[in-house]
DNA sequence: TTTTGTGAATGGATTCACAGCC
DNA sequence: GGCTGTGAATCCATTCACAAAA
């Protein structure tokens, strides 16, 4: 292993990447994968899959290839993801519940544990499929101390994204997933990563444009 | 201008990223922003938001800075969304009816025209809110071509992904957006772009548990 | 004087290519 | 013989710094 060197973000981001096809590997009894199959699943360059495991180790038998199940656990250690993270859901609407609905966040130990809203039509009712009631923005300090709550997720509509980002940081949670096309403003110690498939449309779109 | 250089991919991203503030700063009635005001707001670097825009032209005037209206006049021009685009459903589970009822999408000149499938307890239901009835997968190739869509959005369980990609390709749409977290394989032709939250959660606990 | 547009310089990230190991 | 791990080489992106323009 390398050590001391800088990590790319670029890797980190990779490294989630990886861990999908190892988990279908798993499943269809595969128990050993050379870094030039991983990459064509992933669609990378081998080395860059090596490059990318070397920063945080030596995960393979050389001559052979990785073990699945070791190297996935190994990823799993690498992102923290190997224990439950609690996350609190601010917006109960479409999006939201989606996000809360969404099966994938729970099969990677991400489990919600508080959903809040500001609208009085929608606090105290129930969520569907989840044992979740909804709370109102007051109750945020208490509950994320409580529950210890440790990311937040706006899924507010954007005019409200800002000012809920404040109050989530004021209630003390560290990082922040946010769904709205808002560029939030916020203290340096706090995380945040921003979601807007706008973006991946605008993408796409040009292109489509470009290529006639 | 320069003429013929290569555009970074990173800055097609950017330069929509740019649009979202000069939208608000239309709003609030300001019509001259700087490169450097412009990269406070999106957390850039003053001399990105310069270059990444002289790939395209010259929108600024020296000594001034760029008028609003027509920064993000040219913005949409550059992404293709300066006209609509159709886009179909594909999956009308919560994810997806999260999808089709998100505002930011009709905003951006984003139009669903239809939304398919496979469940024949949803087939023929209206979904609320919007004019549009769950069409079954075998009206795919149909509709495509009556109703011009090209791009889907791949929002059906993972399991069911690869299969709906292949669908969509063959039924002529050019380019997909793809909200499961699985890797598709498709024509050199086809476009995808891939939107998985799980990867940007993963992100956000790794640098949690770095900075224990 | 102010702020753009852009070559030149810097800094990173990706890929190559091969030594090292099974 | 085959595949990993990694320094070196390459490629690409970002930032600097200043001439040009208003």
């Amino acid at each position: 292993m390398k050590k001391e060197s800088k990590i790319p973000e670029a890797s980190i981001e990779r490294i989630a990447l990886y861990s999908r096809p190892l988990e279908k590997l798993l499943e269809s009894r595969s128990f050993v994968i050379s870094s030039e199959k991983l990459a064509q699943l992933c669609k990378v360059n081998p080395a860059q899959v090596r490059k990318d495991l070397s920063y945080f180790g030596e995960f393979g038998v050389r001559g052979i290839g990785y073990d699945v199940t070791d190297l996935l656990r190994a990823i799993r250690k690498i992102l923290g993801s190997d224990r439950e993270w609690r996350l609190a859901l601010l917006g109960a609407g479409n999006m939201g519940q989606a996000l809360i609905r969404h099966e994938e966040f729970l099969k990677r130990g991400y489990r919600f544990v508080a959903v809040f809203d500001s609208s009085h039509g929608k606090i105290g009712k129930t969520l569907s499929s989840t044992s979740l009631v909804i709370q109102p923005m007051s109750m945020l300090g208490l509950l994320v101390e409580s529950l210890e709550i440790e990311v937040g997720l706006i899924a507010t509509p954007p005019s409200e994204a800002q000012h809920t980002a404040d109050r989530l940081v004021e209630a003390g949670v560290k990082a922040i997933l946010n769904f709205s096309p808002i560029q939030l403003r916020q203290p340096d110690n706090i995380l945040v990563e921003n979601v807007d498939f706008t973006v991946n449309l605008d993408n796409l779109a040009y292109f489509l444009k470009e290529r006639l």
